[in-house]
DNA sequence: CCATAGAGCTAGTCA
DNA sequence: TGACTAGGTCTATGG
């Protein structure tokens, strides 16, 4: 174990923007402890009064404010950034990430602490259990919808969104598949009531998902549609 | 500037972990970087393999695993999960945070960081230029609607959720305006449609927004509804 | 606790 | 680049 890569002892502030800033460009991931303020101003604006905050400076040009207490962060700037990091005329660290005219200026009044490291890339990874899973188990298993069901198109292309199932009963008829791999709510009716609404050729709605709102269900059943529950794959509801 | 707080030097990973906890509990917010694996088991699951992250632990019980490159972390545990910190028979540290039935697991191969500080209470902070804003200015103002237009009710409930601004027009026609603060999309008009079909009287149904996207335009206007074009408060679109 | 909807949504994908 | 949708959405709010 080593703490070579703790940059915040006895320099100059001057002098700890530029090592930051040398190891941002080189590819590693900074993270700034100390009192700072922090301005947003974009799509939407805030200002953070002086405050004990940790900053998050990734290669990728994202830039992300801590919050105290919550999982999202206070502030964030997306990858793509263009990041800077120097001393204005009263010495004190500015880092800026600038992005599609949105900024965002942390300006530090003290340093606790500042890191790097090289971060692994997790580009690759990713999550399981996705709808899209649920997608192509349906796919490869139609009677889960129904008996008899056959399936047509995947993310059929209408002028009102993409029908995440296309597909004929038993009867002809053709029908069009919401799913949803958590509880559906009003949203998921709307959605296929747009669908079903939409020029392509329809006679039956379902929405298939592990469970539906109550308000969700009488919506539904009131357009005329249908709720078929299906198993998703997940440990917890 | 100090660096007491950095309590990755030269002891024993258990006695780091207690000290962790310790910090934890106190209120202090823990970061520690080094490589690690990351198990998340839950709605979904996620496993990444042995690699050098950064890991968050605040007081309120939120864990991030932050990304390498975006600004959503790569797993997390949302505030109010149970956090444990200890060593297993491998003498590796292990974080843990419990939730719901949910698992996000971090257990660290070796330790190249270890901080804690105490963050300042951003609670009460909250970004200005949301979309209740634009409500309440509609309210002091109802002729951005249409000269004559009349607010009846904000946020009215129906079986079908709730109306963002209900009122009347100067010919006493019964209307429905969803509002957005951005460029009004497909959603948008399933949200006010789904309004529209509910048992609220209307006969007038409107999207207010900067801007509206084509294919919501001809869905809004094939529904029979109107685009009202508003002005945002926003620097950038 | 559930349900609803906004969010600087973010991130991914596909036209 | 714009548009559309899923997301472990998260988070806030109201019943």
């Amino acid at each position: 174990m080593d703490d070579y890569k703790n940059i915040s002892d006895n320099i100059e502030n001057k002098e700890m923007a530029n090592r930051m800033l040398n190891a941002n460009l080189s590819g590693d991931t900074v993270i700034l402890v100390g009192k700072c303020t922090i301005s947003y101003e974009g799509r939407s604006w805030k200002y953070l009064e002086p405050g004990v905050r940790s900053v998050i400076i990734k290669p990728s040009g994202a830039m992300v404010v801590n919050s105290s207490h919550r999982v999202k962060p206070e502030n964030w700037q997306p990858e793509g950034s263009s990041i800077t990091i120097d001393t204005n005329e009263d010495e004190e660290l500015i880092v800026e990430a600038l992005n599609s005219g949105e900024s965002l200026q942390a300006r530090f009044l003290n340093i606790i602490d500042c890191i790097h490291y090289e971060h692994s890339d997790d580009r690759n990874s990713s999550v399981e259990g996705k709808e899209s899973d649920i997608h192509n188990h349906i796919i490869k298993n139609p009677e889960i919808i129904e008996n008899g069901f056959t399936v047509l198109e995947h993310e059929k292309q209408t002028e009102a969104g993409d029908i995440d199932i296309y597909g004929v009963d038993n009867e002809s008829n053709r029908v069009i598949v919401e799913v949803k791999r958590r509880k559906a709510t009003l949203d998921s009716v709307s959605q296929l009531n747009r669908y079903m609404e939409s020029s392509v050729q329809s006679s039956r709605g379902i929405v298939a998902a592990p469970d539906i709102t109550d308000s969700a269900e009488r919506l539904l059943s009131d357009d005329g549609y249908e709720f078929i529950q299906i198993e998703t794959p997940k440990l917890v509801t």
